[in-house]
DNA sequence: CCAATAATTCGTTATATGGCGAAATATAAC
DNA sequence: GTTATATTTCGCCATATAACGAATTATTGG
């Protein structure tokens, strides 16, 4: 019971769920996360962090970068359903709409100079 | 998108899953509801309110009592995938169960026997 | 080894949320 | 019309959550 909640207390959040559909199209290091949801890097970790205990998504280290992406491997059947409704239901808001452009364009940009930007 | 969150805010409580659950089987009174619950009238009627506030539930009133249901028309079309996805994911669930045969109890005792043994 | 960098953890603060009881509202029963 | 009953609204309190900056950790580059 606690596990599905834990998914759903993890989406019921704007700031969460840009962040997972930015993911959508393949893995992101954390700063252009940060760079795109215009937030402190320790606020967005914490996103980060609450998203990973839920098993939404997952990550791997290189170097001094840490990617994120969606997970594989979900904790119950139904939670990739559950996202795919999800991102069916959002795509065509205006906030997720605005952040496909600006993701866009920090991906362009390069992660040394968005690194270089943020910190 | 804040009608959107709204719904997945609305779902991300226990005690309205569970009232979510208790309503698939059909309408139901405040009352038995509160039983169910076993929390205070106040504190039910507003979880009620937040998820009628998100289109989730509907609600009639007959006479003193007032009947809520599960909603006819959602918010958006794939809402009502959304809920028979929380439906199948819950559904099995140790606290779920319970309530169940709790609810069967309830419903067999008579709504006039409920409210005085409630307030 | 030391300095710089990317990310996380920790401590704090402001706000949101969930709970209750008391008061208000609406309807039924007398 | 007054009283009883079912529900909601309001005000309060405790806890949870989201945000930040400072300190910490881990890794790269000099």
């Amino acid at each position: 019971m606690q596990d599905r909640l834990d998914v759903l207390k993890a989406l019921a959040d704007e700031t969460r769920l840009r962040a997972l559909c930015a993911l959508r199209g393949g893995e992101l290091c954390v700063c252009q996360l940060i760079a795109l949801l215009e937030l402190a890097p320790s606020t967005v970790s914490k996103h980060l962090s609450i998203l990973r205990a839920a098993r939404l998504v997952e990550s791997r280290k290189d170097g001094r970068w840490m990617y994120y992406r969606l997970s594989r491997e979900f904790r119950t059947p139904s939670t990739r359903k559950l996202l795919a409704l999800m991102f069916e239901d959002f795509e065509g808001t205006a906030r997720i709409v605005e952040d496909q452009k600006h993701l866009k364009a920090i991906c362009k940009e390069g992660m040394e100079s968005v690194c270089r930007r943020i910190f």
